[in-house]
RNA sequence: UCCCCAAUAGCUCAGUCGGUAGAGCAACGGACUGUUAAUCCGUGUGUCCCUGGUUCGAGCCCAGGUUGGGGAG
C-alpha cells in the first residue's frame, strides 16, 4: 500500500491511497455492500458515478454464502464483479450487534446464527483468515465495539481486549493486502489516546476510529473525532467508521479524516429519504406527488437528469424497485459528489469556506 | 311472488355470553450512521344500512323496510 498526502486546508486533508485493486483519491467515502452487493445498485452504475472503492462484510459473507463459493471464484473481486478496491469490515461490530445472541471471552465471540441458530466463533485469527480468502484490499483487525454509554471500567477493558485483538490480528495476517488497526475507547480522551498508542506500536497501514455512531449525541462523537485528530499519525490513512450524514462526515474531514462509510445513502434511498444540496426530501410526503421538478436541479445524477419527483413519489407509494434503486444512483451520486467537492476545495485551500456554504445551504437542521 | 344470505373505517373484513367497535391494506406523518433493515414506529369521531321494539344497556335479540347477492317458481 501506498500513501501520499497531496494537500492540507488546516487539518483537513486530500491524500492518495494506493491499494492492489487501485488507488483511491480523499477524502472518499465507501458505499457499503455488506452482503457482497451494494443494495438496489449494479457494479456498472457504481462505475458510471465513480467509486473507487466499496465495503464487503467479512461477518455476512463468512454465514452467506460461505468461504467456499467465494473462493471457487477466487475472491471476491470475481464473485460480484468489481474490480477496483475493496474493504471488508472484520465482523466485530456485526458481532457486537447481535447483543444477546453472542457471549464473548478472550479467546473470540461465540454466537448463534441469526440464519439458522447453529453456534459459530468468530476469533481475530479466523476473521484474518476469512477476510485473506475475500482477498479484500484493505482488511480490518478484530475487535470489540464498545456498547453506549459505557462506564469507564468498562470502555476500558473493552478497548485493551481489542489491543490484545489487534496484535492478533496482526500476527496472523498473511497476506499482500493492508490492514487497519480500530480505536476504542468509548467516549473517554485518554483511553482513546492510549488506544491509538499503542496501536501504532503494532504498526498497521492505517487506523479507523471506530466505537462512534452508536448512539452517542453528536458533539460527544465530534469530541472524540476531535480529541484524537492530534494524536493519529500523520503518514497513514484515517478511516471514521460507519459515519455518517453529509454534516457527521464534513466534520470529520475537517478534523483529519480520509475515509468513510455508511448504510445511510443505500438505506435512506430505500425508504424514500433523498439528500440534496439544498436540504433533504422525502419523497413519499404527499406534497410531491404532482412536482414536476427534479430531486435537485443542478444534480447531474441519471435519477435527476431523467426523472421528476412526481414519478420517484410514484414509484415509492406503489413501492416498486425502480424507485429504490433511481433513489439509490441519487444518494450515492449526491455522496461521491460532495466528497469530491470537498478534495477540491482542500487542494484550493477553501475548505472552510466550502463546509460553512454547504452547511447553510442544507439548513440548520443537518448539523 | 316466495325462500335464503349479506350490509361495520376509503377498501377487504373481525367483532365471543347483549356491556356504546378493531385488524390488515390504503391514507397521512416520523425514524434510519463499521446493514439481521425494499425496514421500523406513530396517527382511527365510524349514522355499525334505515325505522321501530325488547332490555338498565343492542353492532349483536325481535318486527318491518331499503339495497345488493344467491336460489325456487
Amino acid at each position: 500500500m501506498l500513501f501520499k498526502i497531496e494537500s492540507t486546508d488546516s487539518k483537513a486533508r486530500a491524500t492518495k491511497i494506493t491499494l492492489n485493486h487501485g488507488t483511491l483519491e480523499t477524502p472518499i467515502f465507501m458505499p457499503v455492500g455488506t452482503y457482497g452487493a451494494v443494495k438496489g445498485i449494479t457494479p456498472s452504475m457504481l462505475e458510471e458515478i465513480d467509486f473507487q472503492i466499496i465495503l464487503g462484510n467479512t461477518y455476512h459473507l463468512w454465514l452467506r454464502p460461505g468461504m467456499d463459493i467465494v473462493e471457487s471464484h477466487n475472491g471476491l473481486h470475481d464473485f460480484i464483479n468489481w474490480q477496483r478496491p475493496i474493504l471488508t469490515d472484520s465482523g466485530g461490530f456485526q458481532v457486537w450487534s447481535l447483543g444477546k445472541l453472542r457471549s464473548l471471552n478472550e479467546d473470540g465471540v461465540v454466537f448463534k446464527s441469526p440464519i439458522n441458530g447453529d453456534s459459530c466463533f468468530l476469533s481475530p485469527e479466523i476473521s484474518m483468515e476469512i477476510q485473506t480468502k475475500l482477498n479484500s484490499d484493505i482488511a480490518m483487525v478484530f475487535d470489540e465495539c464498545t456498547n453506549y454509554p459505557a462506564s469507564k471500567e468498562e470502555a476500558k477493558s473493552s478497548m485493551e481486549l481489542s489491543l490484545r485483538w489487534a496484535k492478533r490480528s496482526k500476527d496472523s495476517f498473511k497476506s499482500n493486502n493492508a490492514l487497519f488497526g480500530i480505536v476504542q475507547g468509548g467516549m473517554y480522551k485518554d483511553l482513546r489516546i492510549d488506544s491509538i498508542n499503542q496501536l501504532q506500536e503494532l504498526d498497521f497501514d492505517g487506523y479507523a476510529i471506530g466505537g462512534l455512531s452508536v448512539g452517542e449525541p453528536k458533539d460527544e462523537m465530534l469530541k472524540v473525532i476531535t480529541d484524537l485528530s492530534d494524536h493519529m499519525p500523520n503518514n497513514k490513512p484515517r478511516y471514521l467508521m460507519g459515519v455518517g450524514t453529509p454534516e457527521d462526515i464534513l466534520n470529520a474531514v475537517e478534523h483529519g479524516v480520509d475515509m468513510f462509510d455508511c448504510v445511510m445513502p443505500t438505506r435512506n434511498a430505500r425508504n424514500g429519504w433523498l439528500f440534496t444540496q439544498f436540504g433533504d426530501i422525502k419523497i413519499k410526503n404527499s406534497q410531491y406527488r404532482n412536482d414536476l421538478k427534479p430531486l435537485d436541479d443542478n444534480c447531474g445524477c441519471y435519477t435527476c437528469k431523467n426523472f421528476s419527483r412526481s414519478y420517484l413519489h410514484h414509484l415509492f407509494k406503489i413501492g416498486e424497485m425502480l424507485g429504490s434503486t433511481l433513489n439509490t444512483i441519487h444518494n450515492l451520486y449526491f455522496y461521491k459528489k460532495f466528497m469530491a467537492d470537498a478534495r477540491e476545495a482542500i487542494i484550493n485551500q477553501k475548505f472552510k469556506e466550502y463546509k460553512d456554504d454547504f452547511f447553510s445551504k442544507r439548513g440548520a437542521s443537518h448539523k
